[in-house]
RNA sequence: GGGGGUGUGCUUGAGCGGUCAAAAAGGGCAGACUGUAAAUCUGUUGGCUAUGCCUACGGCGGUUCGAAUCCGUCCGCCCCCA
């Protein structure tokens, strides 16, 4: 078994541990379970949540036994950790329909067979509990001093927000379900986002005095891209692992389209390229950067969707921008009947219609503003009707701006 | 329970009773330049059957020729006292 713990912190997932030894040690030697929280507040994850699935997956590679668990117990109450405000609690049931969402997104990545490794609710041992035997049980080791230390309640304190009794407990939850896992499932390992540090301490801790055992915990850095913006979010919103919400060719696009200055992080990150070529890529220059985040979406995208969405993925992209032509089987398309061109269809109503412009006056303002073209021709008046004449042999060819296309088609 | 504050467009945040579709910044979109990157510059950023009309400043009602701006009330959020 290679030295996996060794390969997380070269990857640059580790940015704090309980102990930095033992849990190299832990991890080098027989397989052990370890555990991480996913928000169940939406049908699916996204680009961000790839850093634990990814780091869960190497851990997986060299043997050891991933839990996966959805909030839904604490779901219901709110997270204030890192949150100005309250978080939304949503229903048991939407959990439950996420959750299995999110499940079959995490396969992708990791086996959750229930042998190998387990996706589980924490819904299953939070709502049984018992208030008087949870406050006598747990409630008794947490000392509120150590508690309103932690930085997330901290800010909400020193700010005046406020913060509800609700959510100060939290914190006691999310440590209750360390030791469950524990209990149940011999877990001795959380991972999650450096923002979970204080809630992962708090789990470390409860275990060592209700069981005299320790346990350990570990985070990854908080992802931000160069430019400074929340990892995975882009002008459209969050990019989703889930195929529907954000297409294969748009997810590779998203890889393609970051910043320079993130390429050998991300491919350290979100690929399983041995390091010495990801230091190669990251080293390239110039128009040689673009091979980097070629490889780095092709990758990307090949974990998240598989080998064929890939591989179409990649060759929508190259004839899209390589010049030749597209691959139009990939392209978002729009059928059309033939009588309704023949009679001609205003341009502005052509865009909106498709999806590119969110409305008849933003496809106005994109027209006007030289960002419309038909078949590779630019269009900047308004009053333009599109009809049978501009036919071409593969449809209507629409494109807003540089990167979005969209093609229409007769019936 | 008492007192005070606050609620504006994607976000932050100005806003005198008319000249407010609402300052400013951020963000977004488009154009130029580029490498499908960054930086920079320019334009634009509620909708529509479009030199006009409609919808919008927490909800409802009122005062007024006229309200985001005044009054009442309700709701949300925040602070202080109990």
């Amino acid at each position: 078994m290679s030295d996996v713990f060794e390969t997380l912190k070269e990857r640059g997932f580790v940015q704090q541990c309980t102990n930095e030894e033992n849990v190299a040690h832990l991890l080098s030697g027989n397989p052990i379970t370890y555990y991480v929280g996913f928000d169940p507040t939406a049908d699916s994850l996204h680009a961000g949540s790839l850093v634990p699935i990814m780091a869960m997956a190497h851990l997986q590679r060299a043997g050891h036994k991933p839990i996966a668990i959805i909030g839904g117990g604490t779901t219901m109450i709110g997270d204030p950790t890192d949150k100005t405000e309250m978080r939304p609690m949503i229903s048991a049931e939407q959990v439950e329909k996420n959750g299995e969402s999110i499940l079959k997104q995490l396969q992708r990545y990791l086996d959750l067979d229930n042998t190998e490794g387990f996706f589980l609710n924490n819904a299953e041992w939070l709502l049984s509990l018992n208030y008087i035997d949870f406050l006598r049980d747990i409630g008794k080791h947490f000392r509120v001093n150590e508690m309103i230390r932690a930085e997330g309640y901290r800010q909400r304190l020193e700010r005046e927000l406020g913060l509800s009794f609700l959510e100060f407990n939290y914190q006691l939850l999310q440590a209750y379900d360390y030791l469950c896992l524990f209990q149940k499932y011999g877990c001795v390992l959380q991972l999650g986002g450096d923002d979970q540090w204080g809630n992962i301490v708090a789990g470390v801790d409860l275990v060592r005095r209700i069981e005299s055992e320790r346990v350990h915990g570990l985070t990854f850095p908080l992802l931000t891209t160069a430019g400074g913006a929340k990892m995975g979010k882009t002008a459209g919103g969050a990019v989703w692992l889930d195929g529907e919400k954000t297409s294969p060719y748009q997810f590779y696009q998203y890889w393609i389209n970051i910043d320079d200055r993130d390429v050998e992080r991300f491919l350290a990150y979100f690929t399983f390229l041995p390091m010495d070529e990801v230091q190669r890529l990251g080293g390239l220059e110039h128009d040689e950067i673009r091979e980097a985040k070629a490889v780095l979406a092709y990758q990307a995208t090949k974990l998240a969707h598989g080998k064929v969405e890939a591989d179409k993925a990649q060759s929508t992209s190259r004839a899209a921008f390589g010049g030749g032509g597209m691959d139009l089987d990939a392209m978002p398309t729009t059928v059309v009947s033939s009588d309704r061109l023949n009679a001609g269809i205003p341009i502005m109503e052509l865009f909106h219609e498709v999806g590119l412009a969110a409305s008849k006056s933003e496809a106005r303002r994109l027209i006007q503003q030289g960002g419309a073209y038909i078949n590779d021709k630019q269009y900047k008046a308004i009053d333009i009707v599109v009809d049978a004449k501009m036919l071409e042999e593969n449809g209507l060819l629409l494109r807003a701006g540089k990167r979005r296309y969209h093609r229409v088609v007769l019936e």
